[in-house]
DNA sequence: GACATTAGTCGCATTTGGTGACTAATTCGT
DNA sequence: ACGAATTAGTCACCAAATGCGACTAATGTC
C-alpha cells in the first residue's frame, strides 16, 4: 500500500471548495407532491431557482446539516430526513464542490407557504430549470421515495398521531404517484400488522364517519420469500 | 438567501481534508462471500486492516475514482462498481477525512489472490475489527447487494457470458445469503424473460450435463403491483 | 448394472393480489 | 321526511404468484 497519500501533493486540495449538502424537501399538495426552490440571486448561470444547500461544516454531520438546511429553509423541523446519495460527477452546482450530498426531507401536508418570495413551492411536475446536479438530485429523490416507501413506515410521519385509512392511502398515493385499489390497500395493511384501531371516529363533513387508527407496529414474521426479477433489463 | 456564502468565511477549509473515496469490494469465495481488505501500516489505531480507499481528486469524478481505487486493490478491473452511500457522520475513518463516499465493487470468483501480503480476501463471517465508518461501509455493501440484486441483473456480471442455471443460482444464493429452491427460481427467471438457451452443454464430471444460457433480456412488461408493507417495525 | 450425482420439470396446495360490487353511515337538497 | 350524493368499510371471486415435494433424465463410478 505505498501511495497512500491521502493529498496528491501539491495540487489543488487546498483551493478545493468543502461538498455541499443539498436537501430536496418534499410535501403532499393538493393531490400531487410538491418540492421546495429558492430564489437565486442574479448570476451569469440560466437557473434562477435552486434546491436550499449549504457548504459542508467541519463541526457537524452531514445529517446534523441537512436538517439545518431544511429547517432554515422550511422555517420548521421537516417530517423526516435521509440521505440519497453524493453526487460527484462533473455536472454543474449552484455552487463550484465538485462533491454533493443530496438528502431528501417529507414535510407534512399544510407546510406554512414560506415567507418571502425568495422560497416557494413547485409542483413536480412543473419545476423550473435546475443546475444538471440538482435535477439529478431531485430525480434521485423521487426514486428514493418510492422505492423506500414499502421498507420503512416513512408515510406515517407525514401524519398526525391518530389518522383514517383513506388519509393513509391519500399519502401513499401521493408519495408513489399513482392511485391504489382500498381494498387491496387496507388488506395488506391489516396483513403487516402496521396499525391499530382507537376507538374514535371522525366525521369528515359529509359521508359515513371514519374510524381513527394509530401507527402501532406488531413483531414481525420474517417472510422468507425467492427471488423476484423485477424491472430488470 | 442571505448566507448563501459557500465557506463560512475564515473556517476550516482550507485546511479540511479532502472527502475520501472508499471500495466494498466483494467475490464468491467457495459458498460466501469475501471482502478485501489492505494492511495499515503501524499507527496508533489498533485496526491493522481496512477497505481500500483513497483521497478524492478535483480531476475525477467519484466514479472514476472508485473505479482506479478498486483496479489498483485488485490489480484488475472489478465486474461492477456502484455508490452506496455518503458517510460523515464523526465515526473515525483511517483517514482525517469528515466525510466519505462508500462504493461497492463486485468481483468475478476465482480472483487472483493480490499479491504480497498488503491484501488479502476475508470472509464476510469473519472480518477483523475495522474503523467504525468502513465497518459501517461493509454493512451497507451488503445490505445494497441484496436490496439491488432484484432490481438490476448485477448478478450476470459474475458469470461468463454463457453460464448454467445452476451457477446462476448459486451466485444469488450467494449474494443473498441464503438457499433458493431451484424449482422456483427457475420459473421466476423464465418468466422474467432474461436469459435464453444456447445449443451448448456442459458435462461437469459426474451428474447430467448442463444447458448453458446466455442473458438475453426480452422487453418488460410493467407490472402494476399494490403496495406492499414489508420488513416495517 | 446398481448407485450416486447433478440437471431439469411437473403438479398441487396455498398464498397473494386485483377488482367489482356490495353494505353502512352520514350530509345535503328539496 | 326522504332520497340522492358521498365517503367508509367489507366481501367474494378469480387470477397470478409461490413454496415445495416428487418425479424423470443423463451422466460418471464402482
Amino acid at each position: 500500500m505505498p501511495n497512500r497519500t491521502p493529498v496528491p501533493a501539491g495540487r489543488t486540495s487546498a483551493r478545493r471548495t468543502a461538498p455541499t449538502v443539498d436537501v430536496v424537501l418534499l410535501t403532499p399538495h393538493g393531490r400531487h407532491l410538491s418540492v421546495l426552490l429558492q430564489r437565486v440571486e442574479g448570476g451569469k448561470s440560466k437557473e434562477r431557482w435552486a434546491l436550499p444547500w449549504e457548504a459542508m461544516r467541519s463541526d457537524e454531520t452531514i445529517e446534523e446539516t441537512a436538517q439545518r438546511v431544511a429547517r432554515g429553509a422550511l422555517g420548521g423541523a421537516p417530517a423526516l430526513v435521509e440521505q440519497i446519495a453524493a453526487y460527484g460527477d462533473g455536472r454543474r452546482h449552484p455552487s463550484a464542490a465538485p462533491l454533493s450530498v443530496a438528502f431528501l426531507a417529507l414535510v407534512a401536508a399544510g407546510a406554512p407557504a414560506p415567507a418571502g418570495g425568495a422560497t416557494a413551492w413547485f409542483a413536480i411536475d412543473d419545476v423550473p430549470a435546475l443546475a444538471p446536479r440538482q435535477k439529478a438530485m431531485l430525480e434521485g429523490a423521487l426514486h428514493a421515495v418510492r422505492s423506500r416507501l414499502e421498507q420503512a413506515p416513512i408515510a406515517f410521519r407525514l401524519l398526525p398521531a391518530t389518522f383514517t385509512l383513506s388519509e393513509l392511502q391519500e399519502i401513499y398515493e401521493i408519495l408513489l404517484g399513482r392511485r391504489l385499489h382500498k381494498a387491496s390497500f387496507r388488506r395488506a395493511l391489516h396483513a403487516a400488522w402496521l396499525v391499530e384501531p382507537t376507538d374514535e371516529w371522525r366525521s369528515e363533513g359529509r359521508g359515513r364517519p371514519a374510524q381513527l387508527f394509530r401507527y402501532a407496529p406488531k413483531k414481525r414474521r420474517s417472510s422468507r420469500r425467492g427471488v423476484r426479477f423485477e424491472g430488470m433489463e
